[in-house]
DNA sequence: TGCCGGATTCGACTATTGGATAATGGTCAG
DNA sequence: CTGACCATTATCCAATAGTCGAATCCGGCA
C-alpha cells in the first residue's frame, strides 16, 4: 500500500494526458493514475484523493483560466505537489507559476527524458524549472497575491461559480447547469463578491482576469497623476 | 503649411512624452506637436487632427487596455500612421501590434538614434520593427479580429463606455464622469452588446480582455501529442 | 434652405442582480 | 452529541442593468 503511488493527470486533451501517464510510468512502478479533464471532474478527483503524491496540471483547461485554479487548489491541499505542464514556456508564466505554489513547470515542448527527470525531481521533493530559468527573489505582485488570498477562501462550489462568471453567464443558467435553483446561485455569488472585495459581478471577473497569462507590462505604477488638470 | 509635419504623442507617462518629443525634433523641423495623456484626450485630439502625420502611442494608458485603442483608431482613421511605443518588448506583442495596424513597434527600452530611426522609417511609409523580429505570415487570430472589428463600428462615445465597462464600473458611475444621464450610458451599452454579439456587460468586457497582452497560450491546436508514445 | 441619417440624449418599463434574513439538512471535528 | 460550517432553498426588497421608443442635435447634401 504504502508505495503505491496515486496520480492526478488534469489536461483537457486526452492525447497528451496519455502522454503525461506514459512518462509517469516511465518514473514509478505500479502507479494510480487519475485523470480528470475538466474543473469539475478536477475538483471531484483532488477531493477524493487528498493523499495523492503529485498532480500534473495543465494552466489551461476548459471553465479554469490561466493561474486560477492553481492558486485555488494549492491553498485547498498545501500538501499535494503541484507540477504545471503547459505550452505557455514564458519566463514570466513559469516564475508566476512557482509563486503560485506550483513545485514545477514543464513545457509541453519538453522532450520525454525531460519530462520524467521534471517529475522525478519534484517527487524528490525539489522545485523543477527548465534550464535557464531564474527563480530568485521576485516575488509575486501584491496585487495578484490579494486576488489569490480571496480565491483561497472560496469554497470549491463558490470556485465552480465564480469560474462561471468568468465566462459571462446569466445566475439563471449557471444555476440550470449545476442542477440547482437560481436562489443558490445567488447565495454563492452574494459569498463570492464578499470574500473578494468587490461590489459586483463584473469587478469579480475581472480579479480573475488578472490572474490569467499576462499581468501587462510594467504598470508605470509610479509616476504621477498629476497629468490630469 | 504643407511641409509642417503634425505629430500626436499619447502616453500618461510626462517625462517619457518630452522624450518623444525631443526624438521627433531631431527627425524634422518645425514639426506640430500635440499630446494626449489619457483615452479622452487621445480621442479629442484624434478627431480634432485627422490630417496628423504621425501618432505614438503607449500601450498601456489610464482607461484602455491592450490593442483596444490601437485597432480602434486605425479603423477610424486609416489614414494616421500609428507607431506604438511600449514598455513591452515581447515579440508577440510587436506582432500583434503590427497585425493590428500599427505601422511600426519601438520598445520603450531602444536607445534614442533608434526611436529616432523607427520614426523615420515609418514616416518613409515603412513598418519599422526591432531587429530580429519575425512578421512574415502569421495572421490574426480569427476570434481576435472579429472583436477588433466589432470595435471599429463603435462610436466614439461607445467606445469610451465600454472602455469604462472594462474597469468595472457601474452605469451610473460612467453616467456621472461623462456628465450625461444614466439613461444615456443605459442606451449606450445597449448598442454596445448589439454591435459586440454579446449579451451582457460581462461578456462585453471579457472580449476586451481578450484584446490585452496575452492571447493566452498557443491554444493546443496543432501538435500535442506526439510527444508521446 | 430644408431634408436625411446617424449620433446622442433621455424617460419609462422590464429583467437581472445584489443583499438581508431565515430555515433545512449534511458533514466533520471535538 | 453538539457546535461550526457548508449547501440549499425561499422570500422580500432595493439597486442595477438592459430594452424600447422618442426627442434632439448635427453634419452633409440636394
Amino acid at each position: 500500500m504504502t508505495n503505491k503511488s496515486t496520480f492526478i493527470v488534469a489536461d483537457d486533451h486526452p492525447l497528451f494526458r496519455e502522454a503525461l501517464i506514459h512518462a509517469i510510468g516511465n518514473c514509478v512502478e505500479d502507479a494510480d493514475i487519475i485523470e480528470a479533464d475538466s474543473l469539475d471532474t478536477l475538483q471531484a478527483v483532488v477531493e477524493g484523493n487528498p493523499e495523492a503524491d503529485l498532480l500534473l496540471l495543465d494552466l489551461n483547461m476548459p471553465g479554469v483560466s490561466g493561474f486560477s485554479a492553481l492558486a485555488y487548489i494549492r491553498s485547498k491541499h498545501e500538501s499535494l505537489p503541484t507540477v504545471i505542464v503547459s505550452a505557455m514556456d514564458d519566463p514570466a508564466v513559469i516564475r508566476r507559476s512557482i509563486q503560485h505554489g506550483a513545485s514545477g513547470f514543464i513545457p509541453k515542448s519538453s522532450a520525454i527524458s525531460t519530462l520524467e527527470a521534471g517529475i522525478r525531481a519534484v517527487l524528490d521533493g525539489e522545485v523543477w524549472v527548465p534550464d535557464g530559468i531564474n527563480l530568485q527573489d521576485d516575488r509575486l505582485d501584491s496585487e495578484e497575491a490579494e486576488i489569490a488570498a480571496a480565491l483561497s477562501s472560496l469554497t470549491p462550489h463558490q470556485f465552480r461559480v465564480l469560474m462561471m462568471l468568468g465566462e459571462g453567464l446569466l445566475n439563471k443558467q449557471i444555476a440550470y447547469q449545476l442542477g440547482v435553483s437560481e436562489a443558490t446561485i445567488k447565495a454563492h455569488v452574494t459569498a463570492i463578491l464578499r470574500k473578494m472585495h468587490v461590489n459586483n459581478r463584473t469587478q469579480a471577473v475581472l480579479a480573475v482576469e488578472r490572474l490569467r497569462t499576462s499581468t501587462l507590462p510594467v504598470a508605470e505604477t509610479d509616476s504621477s497623476a498629476n497629468a490630469a488638470t
